[in-house]
DNA sequence: CTGTATTTTCAGGAATCATTGAAAATCATC
DNA sequence: GATGATTTTCAATGATTCCTGAAAATACAG
């Protein structure tokens, strides 16, 4: 049952987005970006409209350069796109507005620049103490081997872990569709099963 | 098929560890921890056995300062647990040595230190600027209503985002069990369903 | 309780990361 | 291609985080 319908003045609502802003840059940095990247983010999608940069550096007493520097990571990272519009020479940028196409791209892009690398590296260190073990113990293993063994299987089962994220990941990533996709269908999903 | 068998060396074991600890310890800053935690973590995990203070301080170069906040770190986030030994006064650790229990342990300290918290800013940002958008939308709504009403869509997209995300961890956290209760199988379901 | 071993704390220094601001580069228009 | 607008780059500075080392606190044995 919906509350009673309250007058929500200008400066109300800019604090709220003044708020958000802060509270989602504060994220930032316990995932991997900068305080102020994840601020330029925050607030891109909280206006829902595209801004130029000065516009940018002005609301959160920015450098230009600093404003420059995180809009173009935003964009690499495919969160923000930049937009033209006629009759302004200046650059405007928009954020996704699908929150959870958003998630998706996090997640896909964390896995490209964390997760695989990991993995990599990984198998790599994994080759520098020979085979994997075999589904049957070698039998009459000498003395150092079984110390190696211990090593593997401690890697293996670390390896085993990564894959199995990277596999989920991608699953959420790769079903498109708005609305959720892949992750929203899998959170219903899940729910039912596990 | 299996390859032939090599010989694995003590100083390439050795040599497996140190690239493993490196590059376990790299990962940590993209995951909000400290490159020495990180480490410490890497260490006590592929040693498997439990070390103390010293040893720690001795394999990693790092001063009795750094390792006794690292490892108290680590006990905090339930990673690593004290052990002692008969007949000697040092205190020693020892990693969880399931690597599906520890990424059940770091899902669910960071749904504690960051989602909670995050998702509570969320609900009180949300109250400020009023009531849920109702199903059927508001007939005839006024001026800056308007505004208010995408602001509090484009809230309630995240609001339920971060939600599911919260849920889905809760899920791969909350079944018990060894060998990777809800994580791996919300990997084995997901992977047929999705 | 005393002496010793061990752990913890924390101020200061070191290292890393983020930001500025202005110069250089790019771009669009005439 | 000259001009002015806009964007990008990056060396220098500032801010933050991390680490050290030694002093204080704690734990334990005799």
């Amino acid at each position: 049952m919906a509350r009673s319908q309250r007058t929500i003045t200008h400066s109300q609502l800019t604090e709220a987005q003044e708020r958000f802003i802060r509270t989602w840059g504060q994220m930032g940095p316990s995932w991997g970006i900068s305080r102020t990247m994840a601020e330029v983010h925050a607030m891109l999608y909280i206006v829902g409209q595209p801004l130029n940069t000065d516009e940018v550096m002005e609301r959160l007493s920015i450098s230009r350069g600093n404003a420059s520097m995180s809009l173009r990571a935003l964009v690499e990272w495919g969160l923000v796109t930049r937009v033209h519009k006629r009759g302004d020479r200046k650059e405007y940028f928009e954020a996704d507005r699908d929150a959870w196409s958003m998630a998706r791209t996090i997640i896909r892009e964390r896995l490209r620049r964390e997760i695989l690398p990991l993995l990599t590296t990984l198998y790599e260190i994994r080759d520098e103490t020979g085979e994997r073990v075999a589904e049957a113990p070698t039998s009459g293993a000498p003395a150092t081997p079984e110390a190696i063994a211990e090593h593997n299987r401690r890697l293996d089962a670390l390896v085993e872990l990564i894959q199995t994220i990277d596999k989920l990941g991608e699953r959420f990533v790769g079903t498109e569709g708005k609305g959720g996709g892949g992750l929203k269908l899998a959170a219903t999903v899940l729910s039912k099963v596990v």
